[in-house]
RNA sequence: GGGAUUGUAGCUCAACUGGACAGAGCGACGGUUUCCUAAACCGUAGGUUCCGGGUUCGAUUCCCGGCAGUCCCA
């Protein structure tokens, strides 16, 4: 029974017939006001509108304390509970016994579909691509974790009037050489001289950009050819980061997925009477809802964002039929979404559609654009990232392998700890530290557990008496002193912090976790001697290092962070 | 003009969705290595949580009205 639940029994005996699920048992915010606190007692008095002081008694009259060394009503009406340490001993045993680290199997039997990172064909990535791809990423394996079946689409930008520009472009502003070894960097190169000429007052070039276009919409053979070639090989370099970061995606449906169903979705919206003609377009007026209008075909007769997201939505929920779609943008798309969920639901989809928006991320005050003259290749940032860990890694005989680890663990931690909403103005120094707060004080923490794992295993001998030290993992929990106390608290907070980070979209819940927890054990490692101490001590303090070690790698596996053993 | 979003220590951010004395990192100052990895640890200083009202036992959090930044829509 959890403490949830120890405490929910424990209401609904004092006050029968109210519904408790939503009782719930905090870390307490004090450790001078015990280990855990309950604050319903307070909601309920307010409810019923009692003395709170009297709801607690009687709760606290009902409660089953076995779990409890000391139980006590504090202020208004605070229940302050203090674990026995046959309680906090048994959780960890129970804790360290469960695959995932306790991480609860919700998802089980549910697909969700989570849409990131989706740069444009034919451009580099920048540092402007990170944060989709990162959180997209985290919520992934978070959801992976929970056992959900995921789906990670790569919805690229792979279709509309840069095609005409750039097959313009590679038929008369590239050199033969050029054309025969196409590079992501020479299709950006070469769309930079098109559009340039397509600016011309006389037309002609825009005019023949154009003409390139239309065939490659009817389905030139020659233009389809170019087009898929300019695809794959934005795939090829896009995947060449993907490598590094540690993302994989199972699907690559781009824009032009979904091109063959766009007049079908405006049929079935015109034929539900949600879609009515205005000034030449089709538009869906949602004014009623204070969203505005939303055009789903134009007056040219083309398509928007809308109406290929809806056409996505049927075909997902055809083809994967999830519980929700995630879609991970930035928060300039905030409407666009709220627009389109708005027809998916009239439309009839029940698929639940959330979109979790982050700050765009900008340079020097600035958003990132060529124009500004401040984009940052992403491969820059990882080559630097690199170059930098490896400077101080490499005195100490780490090699290039582990700079990596460090370097991007440092760059994706960095996105991580901040809560998505917040923007981010792009900081060389703030995206590579690698001390305080930082994704390689996470993994330096975790190099030195596994250190003292192998000093334990290989030279731990029991008291000079020659027998060999049992494993961590056999050894019992004794935890005693009040450093070993809160780190095992914390420990045990792990498969809630896992699930908050889901339910609320949000990486960086777990990332403050894992850093709070780091924190604990740091600091406990620190006042604390282990291999040093009694036999008994020892052993029980290996086994909280260990439960903490394999939390700590969970963790920031599930944030795609790698886990070195050794720094 | 309408809407979204943000405003917390010098700087960058937390605060488990209404809980107890608002916490971390960086930076500043001062300490800790004959000892399990000092990318670490310990301590000091630093706050009118943008401003003004309201709701209540209790507000950084919810409501109303302002101010400021960023963004979206016509």
């Amino acid at each position: 029974m959890t403490l949830d639940e120890t405490l929910q029994a424990a209401f609904a005996a004092a006050f029968p017939g109210e519904d408790f699920s939503g009782v719930r048992v905090l870390p307490a915010t004090d450790p001078k006001f015990g280990d855990y606190q309950c604050n319903d007692a307070l909601k309920l008095a307010k409810k019923m509108k009692t003395n709170p002081r009297e709801v607690a008694a009687k709760v606290v009259a009902a409660l089953d304390r076995a779990a409890f060394e000391k139980v006590e009503i504090a202020g208004p009406g605070f229940l302050n509970l203090t674990v026995s340490a046959a309680w906090l001993n048994a959780q960890l045993a129970t804790l360290s016994a469960q695959p995932r680290c306790g991480i609860p199997p919700r998802g089980a039997g549910k697909t969700v579909v989570i849409d990131y990172s989706s740069p444009n064909a034919a451009k580099q990535m920048h540092i402007g691509h990170i944060r989709s791809t990162v959180i997209g990423c985290a919520l992934d394996r978070i959801f992976r974790a929970l056992g959900y079946t995921v789906v990670a689409d790569n919805h690229l930008g792979d279709w509309g009037t840069q095609f005409g520009i750039l097959i313009k472009g590679y038929r008369d502003c590239l050199t033969d050489e050029e054309r025969a070894n196409l590079t992501v960097a020479t299709l950006e190169k070469c769309y930079v001289l098109s559009a340039a000429k397509a600016k011309e007052p006389d037309g002609v070039w825009k005019d023949a950009c154009r003409a390139e276009l239309v065939k490659l919409q009817q389905g030139d053979a020659e233009n389809l050819a170019l087009w898929k070639r300019f695809i794959d090989i934005s795939i090829g370099e896009f995947e060449r980061m993907y490598r590094k970061l540690g993302v994989k995606f199972d699907t690559y449906r781009g824009e032009s997925y979904y091109n063959a169903m766009m007049p079908g979705v405006v049929e079935k919206l015109r034929r539900m009477g949600l879609a009515e003609e205005s000034e030449g377009a089709l538009i869906v007026n949602l004014d009623a809802e204070k969203l505005g209008v939303a055009i789903v075909r134009k007056s040219d007769g083309g398509y928007n964002y809308t109406t290929s997201d809806l056409a996505c939505v049927e075909s997902r929920v055809a083809d994967y039929h999830p519980e929700r779609i995630i879609y991970v943008t930035d928060d300039r798309q905030q409407l666009h979404f709220r627009q389109f969920f708005s027809i998916a639901a009239k439309m009839g989809h029940t698929v639940k559609l959330v979109h979790v928006p982050f700050g765009l991320m900008s340079y020097q005050g600035k958003a990132i654009s060529t124009r500004e003259g401040n984009l940052i290749k992403l491969d820059d940032l990882l080559r630097e990232a690199v170059r930098r860990s490896l400077a101080i890694v490499a005195p100490r005989g780490g090699d290039e392998q582990l700079a990596e680890q460090i370097g991007i663990g440092a760059v994706k931690y960095a996105d991580l700890s901040h809560d998505p909403a917040t923007a981010i103005d792009f900081n060389w120094d703030k995206a590579l530290a690698l001390e305080g707060n930082s994704g390689p004080y996470l993994q330096y923490a975790y190099a030195r557990v596994c250190s003292l794992m192998e000093k334990a295993g290989e030279g731990g001998t029991d008291g000079g008496s020659g027998a060999p030290e049992p494993l961590p993992k056999d050894g019992l929990f004794r935890v005693a002193t009040p450093s070993e106390k809160r780190l095992a608290l914390q420990l045990l907070e792990f498969p809630g912090a896992v699930v908050r980070a889901a339910e609320a979209y949000k990486p960086s819940v777990l990332a403050d976790y894992l850093f709070q927890t780091a924190q604990l054990y740091s600091s406990f490692y620190q006042n604390s001697p282990i291999l040093k101490s009694e036999p008994a001590v020892r052993a029980a303090r290996l086994r909280l290092c260990a439960l903490f070690g394999d939390i700590l790698k969970t963790g920031l596996n599930l944030l795609g962070i790698e886990t070195p053993n050794h720094i």
